[in-house]
Order: C-alpha cells, then sequence, then structure tokens
DNA sequence: CATGAATGAGGCTTCATTCAT
DNA sequence: CATGAATGAAGCCTCATTCAT
C-alpha cells in the first residue's frame, strides 16, 4: 500500500516525523491510543489534511482502520485531537522559554537566550505543521505570557515606558517575520542572526 | 447545487468575494476565461483547494464543467493560473506603495503611508486567501524592493547606517506580525494603530 | 440498472455466460474474487473492453464497484486476471485433449478425435470470447504440443516425413479456418463435418 | 493536442498509416470527405474503435471537428463507411488475385502466385485492421470465387473430384492459419514459406 | 459550408465509514 | 476490542455532439 508518494500535491506539506517509538504499536494497552494520535499528527503534516487518508494514519499507526475508529470517532475528531496534543506540547515548551526573562541578568543576554528559544521552536518541523495544518500564522499564545514578563521589566526600568503588548508583538513579531521570509529561499536559515537583529533593534527601540 | 455550505471544514477557508461581474458569463468571449480563472480563485479562497470542486467552480462562473477544462487543462493548472494572477497583482500593488519611498519628505509620515499601503494590501481578503493558498506565510516579493529604498535613505543619511535588507525585513515583519496575532481574535483590526507603532519602533531603531 | 442493453455496438461481442453461480454472492468468503473475475470476463466478453464498465461488473457480481476495487487494483488489472484465467482453462484443456494422440490406435480415428476437441474447444463461447478480447487469432498454445506427437508418429513411420511444426500448424488451420469462414454465416456449424474434411485432407497429405 | 501516445491500451491495434496525401485538405473541395474517412480509418486502427476520438480523425485530417460531422452523421457511421471503404478495395483486390486461376498453366506455378498475392494481401496492415476493427477473422469473401475456380480446375482434371467449397475453404485456411500462428511470435514472417508450404499439402491432397 | 466554443452524460477511481467476525 | 471486507457518496476528467459565427 503505497498512498501515492508522488510530488508535493498543491498546498502540500513539508514531510514531519514526530515522534520515535512508532510502529511499535500497543506497548501497554492504553497507549494505543497515543500512538494513532501521533501517526494521525504525522500523516496530516505530511499529506494535509484532506490528502490524508484514515488508511495511511491507520498503516502508520501500525492498527487496523477501524480501530483508529473506535479510538476516535471521526477523521475530524481524530484530526482535533492530534494537533491539539502538539499544540499543547508547543505552548509548555514555548512558556518555559520565556520564563527565563523571570529574572534576567545582562538584558541582551536574556533577550537572546529567549530569543532563540522561542525561534528554535517557531522553526521546529512539528510547529511548522501544526501552523500550517491549523492555518494559524502566529503564535499569539505566548503574547500574553511575554507582555508580562515585559511589564515588570518596565516597571524595573530595564525597558523604557511603553505598552508592554506591543513591545511583545513586535518583539515576536522581529523574530518570525524574517524567519519565514528566510526559510522560503535558503533551506538552512541561521536562527542565530536573525535572533541577534531582533534584539538589536528591540532593545535600541525599548531599551531602558 | 449544494456544494456543501456546511460549517467551514477543517483547515478551512474564509469566504473571499473577489471580483464584481461574474454570473453574467460570456461577455465579450475572451473574458470567459477571466471569469473562470476569477470563480476559480474565489472557489479556492471559499474552500482550500482539495474541497473545491471544479463543479463548483464551473457553476461559480457561470460555465459548464466541460468549459472550464476546455480552458484550463487541469484542476492543478486551474489553481496555478488563477493564483498566479492574483499573486502578480498582489504584487503589482505592493510595489506601487513602496516607491513612495522614493522620494519622501518627511520620513515618518512617509513611513506610515507605505506601512498603512502594505498592510491594507497585505490585510486584504484576496491577499490573506492568497498566502493560505500558497502556504505562502509573508510577502517575500517586496523585501528586495524595500531594501532597495532603505539602501538609498542610508547613503541620505536619513536612516542610520545599517544592512538594509535587515531593516526592510523587520519593517515588514513590524507590520504584518502583529496584524496576525491581533487579526486571530478581534473581527476588526485597527491597522492605523499598528502601523504607527511599528513605524515608531522602525525610526527608533533605525533613525538616522 | 440499464447499462444500455440496445442493440451491440461496434466491434462488440457475443453474449457469453461464463459459469453458473453467480449473483449467488458470498458463498464462502474466498470466492468473492473469484465470482468477481467471473463477472468480468462475462461483461468484458458481452461488451468488450472498453464499453465495458466497472458497475456492470461489479452488478454481475453482486457487489459494490468499490469491492471490485478492493480485490483488483485497476479496471486494466481486472481484464488481464479475467482473461488470463480463462485462458490458463482453456490451454489445459487443449493441452489434454492433443494428450489423446500418444498411442492413437487408428490414426484416422484418434486424429477425428483431437480435431473435434479442440474445435469444440475453440468454437465455445468462452474461447471465441477470450480471442475476441485479447485480439488473439489463433491458437497458437498448442501448436508446439501438436507438433511434439506428430514428431513422434512420423518416427513410427505412422506420418509421411515432413517438418512436424509445420504439419501441426496446418492441422489446426484446416480446423479453425473453415469455422471461422463458416460460422460468419450459418449460425449453427456442423464441426463433424468440417474435422472429417480435415482429418481426410491432412492425411491424404501426410499419411505415412 | 497529444490523443494520449501512451502504450497500445487493452486490445488495442497496430499502429497503420493507410494512405499518403492526407493533411493536405480540400484539394479539390469535393474529397474532404474522402480525406476525413481516411483519417477515420487510420486512426481507427491505431485506437481501436472507443478509443479512437473524433478529434483525433479531425486533427489526422486536417479539419475541425464539426466538419466531420457535417459530412458523416455520427461515430458509428464514420466507422461504417470508413471500413466499408477499405474493405471493399481489399475485396477488389482479392478478387484480382484470385482470376490468375482462370487460365493456370502449371498449377503449382499459379496456385503460389494466388497464395502468394492473397497472403500479401491478407497480412498487410491495412487488412489486418480492417479484420481486427470488425472482428471477422476471416477472408470469406473470396470463398465464393475461389471455390468457383476450383471447380473448373476440377471438371477439367486438373483437380481430383471434391467439393470445391471445401477445398476453397481449407486452402485459404492452409495460407493464413499459419501466417496467424508465426505472425503472432515472429515480427516478420516468411511469406513465401507459408504459401510453399500451402501449396505443397494442398496438391498433394486435392492434385488431379 | 467550416469553425471555435460549449455542454450533457458518463466512466474510473478514492475514501470515510460501517458490518460481521 | 481489533480486524477484514464492503459500501455510498463524490470528484476529476473525457468525449460525442451541437450552437452561433
Amino acid at each position: 500500500m503505497s498512498h501515492r508518494t508522488a510530488a508535493t500535491p498543491i498546498g502540500a506539506e513539508y514531510p514531519v516525523e514526530v515522534s520515535s517509538p512508532r510502529r511499535t504499536a500497543a506497548r501497554g494497552r492504553i497507549d494505543k491510543r497515543a500512538a494513532i494520535l501521533d501517526a494521525a499528527f504525522t500523516v496530516f503534516a505530511r499529506r494535509g489534511y484532506d490528502q490524508a487518508c484514515v488508511q495511511e494514519i491507520a498503516d502508520e499507526a501500525g492498527v487496523a482502520k477501524p480501530t483508529v475508529y473506535n479510538h476516535l470517532t471521526d477523521k475530524e475528531t481524530l484530526f482535533h485531537h492530534a494537533t491539539e496534543t502538539v499544540a499543547e506540547a508547543v505552548r509548555t515548551e514555548s512558556l518555559a522559554v520565556v520564563e527565563r526573562l523571570r529574572e534576567p541578568g545582562d538584558l541582551h543576554v536574556a533577550l537572546a537566550e529567549v530569543g532563540i528559544g522561542l525561534l528554535r521552536i517557531y522553526a521546529d518541523d512539528r510547529s511548522r505543521a501544526l501552523r500550517r495544518l491549523t492555518g494559524s500564522a502566529g503564535c499569539a499564545w505566548i503574547d500574553e505570557a511575554l507582555a508580562d514578563r515585559f511589564a515588570r521589566l518596565c516597571l524595573a526600568g530595564r525597558l523604557r515606558q511603553c505598552d508592554p503588548a506591543v513591545a511583545a508583538e513586535q518583539f515576536l513579531a522581529l523574530l518570525t517575520g524574517p524567519w519565514e521570509g528566510r526559510s522560503r529561499q535558503e533551506s538552512t536559515v541561521d536562527l542565530q542572526a536573525i535572533v541577534a537583529a531582533a534584539v538589536d533593534t528591540f532593545l535600541r527601540a525599548f531599551g531602558g
């Protein structure tokens, strides 16, 4: 069963391998569901929602098609759960990264660390696939958390007086915007350079 | 005639009406092709590539299905031409906007004008649909042109010494990034505010 | 289900009923495939390859269309397997008939027996349909086997010295050629008469 | 416009080029019809009835599709006329060849001449295509004429007493049967050898 | 008449989903 | 529960055939 490996179709997705111990199927018993969700995300990422067929997901998970339907009602349900699982993970990771801004020593350094952390997540295959699949273009989830940190930094005089929400969305924009632009042209993008430029611009504009 | 008007499916697209005199069918004779491409973009924008069915495109264009195939070989070809047509238009408009930076009086004002121009285009339904359909996330086409303008402005001392390419991609990021973030939450976004913030930040970082 | 029972179209095929317990659907479970192949041959024989539509085959087999595709990939694959199955049967029968020449008592009688056996197979509906479908005009498979027998008969002095391959192809030609000619005009053909004439001519020319 | 030149489809036909001055279209004015019939036969021979599409015939004839319909009502009518035209030609040629038996000098030589003449016609591309297209397997038209000649030869004592109809059909069978068999295996068939063997066998069996 | 353009009908194939085991 | 097998619904595409020019 090949599932037409042909040239990526219109609006297609990059190949994405998501986790590791797939195809081992039913390890304990409970995580067959996890295996299915995992496989589902992999396949959705590979083909997009419409082109992904349930059979391929079943194959990828090492189970039979009806088993998929036993655990998750629908193709749609399958999609929601699969993407939500990954989204949750991405959100968690991102929030953890932002936490590093709680007690920044050198602000420049701290922002650079946060920048590279966020951009790494943002540029990761899983995360990119997720954005494409959900049609979301940004990383709105952290805006809030980041704004919180920036608010504190303003109060502490480490950043100039400003609307922390604006600062947050602009900081993120300076990270992700250039990355999108470059990743469309070059296969390997120098994340460090992007982050350096972003932090530089950000601090020139918002530095205390 | 149903074409499942149901709730927008997974990864679906916003409804987008693209041009005006559709359904009027064959005006002259030549523009039947144009009508089809137009209808195609509308339907692709409405449903996404996979969910768009050629029958619906034909209905939208007011012709029979085979007529569509008479003018454009394939669903795929149809897609390429339809999107390319719109892309060309968007590119042209965007470049025209950037031109306004050729002889800027007050730089602040000029940047704000360019910013609002570009953002309007970027936030336009057609343009948004195009990005979603092609999976492109940015507006790479103008990077170059904008960098050209910035290079001149550096030389003229209106901007500080900097890499104009970086300045360009960051200026665009400051416009589009925040817009993406907000448009995901609010239905109406205050473009002026975004532009003002972007220009402010930009000039703080890059002002001569 | 109509399947245009109309007058046989261009280059059409004679109606051929191939086996018996069709439409009884899934007896055991395994023979659903056989039922499909059977139905396929029937329909291909009835309509020819192009005019045969998979829906009609499915109907004839008493299954749904996708079930056909479940068992056999393609219309083409379906065709190859269906015809090959019948071809194999015809070959086997034919070879069995030729075997009777291994220990011939009265050569005249033996040749007549073989002749009538081969001609019955050749004139059979299944076999005729097979030839039409595959575009094969002859019965090349037995040439070889028959030539083997004739070679032995030459050595045994029962036939005159001759090229057994030529003798074989001419014997077959004397059987099938006249049958083709007559079956094109009369609805019932006297096989015995054809065989008698063929054997007579053959033995006059090749008798020892 | 390519008309899928792909690998010959199921039950497909050999490529056959039929006449010469095609594509020159409307020479005088009247023979546009002839050009269409000619092109039709070429295309039918190339693709078979079902796979042949009227557009390709029109292209081959160098006219527009509706022109084809102007001259010949139907695809079916087109087919009948195209094949009948060729059939008539083949019949005429064949009958002319048989005429050589009217005043045979050396019977052996005469039969060999007639044999090679008939077999050349039979093995010709046009004639083969015709048989495939009409599903006819033999050359029944000449049976009668040949039987007439053989009847005279019997009376003249040049052939032994026999049913001339049987003699005729067997003579033809001895020519065409072996040719069919061999042409299925070898690309080039030695017509002379077949004819020699046929005449030899025929005269052994029917010689006066 | 000849043609470019348009269309109704229909065929192959795929896929999400459900039985029966 | 898990699975092999079966199916209804739908989509892309092609083609014979007809208008209007």
